[in-house]
RNA sequence: GGGCCGCUAGCUCAGUCGGUAGAGCAACGCCCUUUUAAGGCGUGGGUCUCGCGUUCGAACCGCGAGCGGCUCACCA
């Protein structure tokens, strides 16, 4: 459209190049014009930036900082510090984009932004010279440049780089968002991270504790002589879990895939092959839900160590969190949302069926058969929170809907709630002396699951009833039920020794540990739908 | 999937009663050798998310679509 204004006036002498060149300049803003410009000024002149392939950084803005600060109190003497101007840092290189430009007639100031910070600059035009100068002039917001000089302290106490001389990196042909205001529109902000994290330093901040939280867990299990596997993401069967899968397909094959909705049926083969202490950190997959607690791809780790219990998770679970709070936040105890949480050791634990009563619900010890629990569950009015029909609904059914109804937005602090229903836990290994209930609990935090956790079912005739038992769910219509994994059942049968194992969700305590709100502050690129434009 | 809200210059936002759009930052030109949301003078910059409709006339009213946010449902 815009190239038919262009073309539309009597000119049938216009040659082709010069209409493409029309139309591009009619799609970029005249900012990206300029900059567009100026880059073909600086080739032509065989300056081109992109050209260039190296620039050897001695420093970064905040141990630059930091190494001034601790020389300028070395040259105190008796509590005098030094006359200003004295004190400098000699030949130094630091790297960055230009976040802002204090442009003057004969001397400049320029902030440059690196990973770590930003760092003023000092620019005048008798270290340059007036051509060397005039170029400075031209740069923009957005540009990457390295310079090399000294530091010193400015007259208004900024520790500033003097620069002797200056290179041009890369030319940002992009204006950046404003200054202040900075990029706000959370849309833009998740499809387009990277401008996030030029322009908001918390989200840098944020990334970087994810990584150390990351690294704390990895830590914390090598050091405990758990080894990292990596198990199939690509699976023909998708189980493990309660959850829709995504489906793909293979070309060489010729065969319907499923991605991983969850590790543990591989672990667990790891275990029945003697690794003993297995973990997988690396993406989930479910076909479900998007909000702010829930990405369909998210990162989650399970763990087994054979020869322990759910108990023994339970410290597991503690001291990998608390672990992960210190090394992210330098302590145990947060706040998320204006709420103090306490990581430490040990967590509270209850029975799903007292976390039940302790929070106004009804007492199901006196529960005995799933015709009494209907009852109760009509009398209460639980059957609209239940997820199948009521007369389908086991006694395990219905405590676990009582739960989540009364019990689990209470539980602020780590807490752990033990003994979930059997009918709703097929991996996991009954109560002795009780086989309606698990050896299974689940850490809540905020409201919210964190983790899961078992003494793992490993005698194969039960795992088979088990899944026969989801066989029956899936017929009644329960497509989450789990699916069968038959050479998971063989492996069992070569035999698995006593085992705990547990999943914990990274980016849950990512959450937590940086006081996101939403689960997608705390994934670099959220799935989004495909912008429209 | 339901409900509510949003989409205007590169960015952050105004825009009255329906009369063909404005500020700050950014850009461009000039001045300024220690500024820091630098300052002063001047200039340019718009597919008002898209489509259809109502109207003499739509950023504004109506219908539909797209994308997003919040929320409920679903879901660990």
């Amino acid at each position: 459209m815009a190239k038919d204004q262009n073309a539309a006036p009597q000119s049938n002498e216009a040659a082709p190049v010069e209409l493409d060149e029309a139309a591009q300049a009619a799609a970029l803003s005249e900012q990206a014009r300029i900059r567009r410009e100026k880059l073909a000024r600086l080739q032509a002149e065989g300056r081109d930036p992109f050209a260039v392939v190296r620039f050897d950084q001695t420093h970064h803005s905040a141990g630059l900082k930091i190494d001034f600060e601790a020389r300028e109190k070395a040259a105190t003497v008796d509590g005098v510090a030094p006359a200003s101007g004295t004190v400098k840092i000699e030949g130094v290189a630091v790297a960055g984009r230009i976040m802002s430009f204090r442009d003057g007639g004969k001397a400049s100031f320029v902030d440059l932004q690196d990973r770590d910070g930003r760092i003023q600059l000092y620019i005048n035009i008798d270290d340059l010279g007036a051509e060397e100068y005039a170029r400075v002039k031209t740069l923009d917001r957005g540009d990457i440049v390295g310079v090399e000089g000294f530091v010193f302290r400015t007259r208004r106490g900024e520790i500033s780089v003097h620069v002797k001389k200056l290179t041009l990196l890369t030319k940002g042909l992009e204006p950046l968002p404003e200054k202040y205001h900075g990029l706000q529109d959370t849309e833009v902000r998740y499809r387009r991270r990277y401008l996030d994290l030029v322009m908001n330093p918390e989200v840098m901040e944020t990334f970087k504790k994810r990584t150390r939280i990351v690294s704390a867990i990895r830590e914390y299990l090598d050091s405990r002589e758990f080894i990292e596997v990596e198990t199939p993401i690509l699976a023909t069967i998708a189980s493990g879990a309660a959850a829709r899968p995504f489906v793909t397909k293979s070309n060489a094959l010729n065969l319907q895939l499923y991605l991983r909705i969850a590790t543990e049926l591989y672990l667990k083969r790891c275990i029945v092959g003697g690794m003993e202490r297995v973990y997988d950190m690396g993406k989930n997959f479910r076909n479900e839900g998007i909000d702010i607690r829930h990405n369909p791809e998210f990162t989650m780790i399970e763990m087994y160590q054979a020869y322990t219990d759910y108990k023994g998770m339970m410290e597991l679970c503690e001291g990998l969190v608390s672990h992960a709070a210190v090394k992210a936040t330098g302590g145990t105890k947060v706040t998320y949302q204006g709420t103090e949480l306490e990581f430490a050791a040990p967590w509270k634990r209850i029975t799903m069926m007292d976390a039940v009563k302790e929070n106004g619900g009804p007492d199901f010890s006196g529960v005995k058969t799933d015709e009494d629990a209907r009852k109760l569950a009509s009398q209460l009015g639980l059957t609209e929170d239940l997820k199948k029909k009521l007369k389908d609904c086991t006694k395990g059914d219905i405590l676990n809907a009582a739960f989540e109804k009364y019990a689990e937005k209470n539980l602020i602090q780590p807490t752990f709630v033990c003994d979930y229903p059997t009918d709703i836990s097929p991996l996991t290994k009954q109560k002795p002396g009780d086989a309606s209930m698990t050896e299974r609990f689940e850490g809540f935090v905020y409201g919210r699951e964190i983790c899961n956790a078992y003494s793992e079912l490993n005698d194969p005739i039960v795992q088979r009833e088990r899944f026969a038992q989801q066989a029956q769910e899936r017929e009644l219509g329960d497509d989450e039920a789990y699916a069968l994994d038959e050479d998971f059942c063989a492996s069992l049968e070569v035999g698995m020794p006593p085992t705990g194992g547990m999943g914990i969700g990274i980016d849950r305590i990512v959450m937590f540990l940086v006081d996101a709100y939403s689960i997608r502050d705390v994934i670099l690129f959220p799935t989004m739908k495909p912008d429209a434009r």
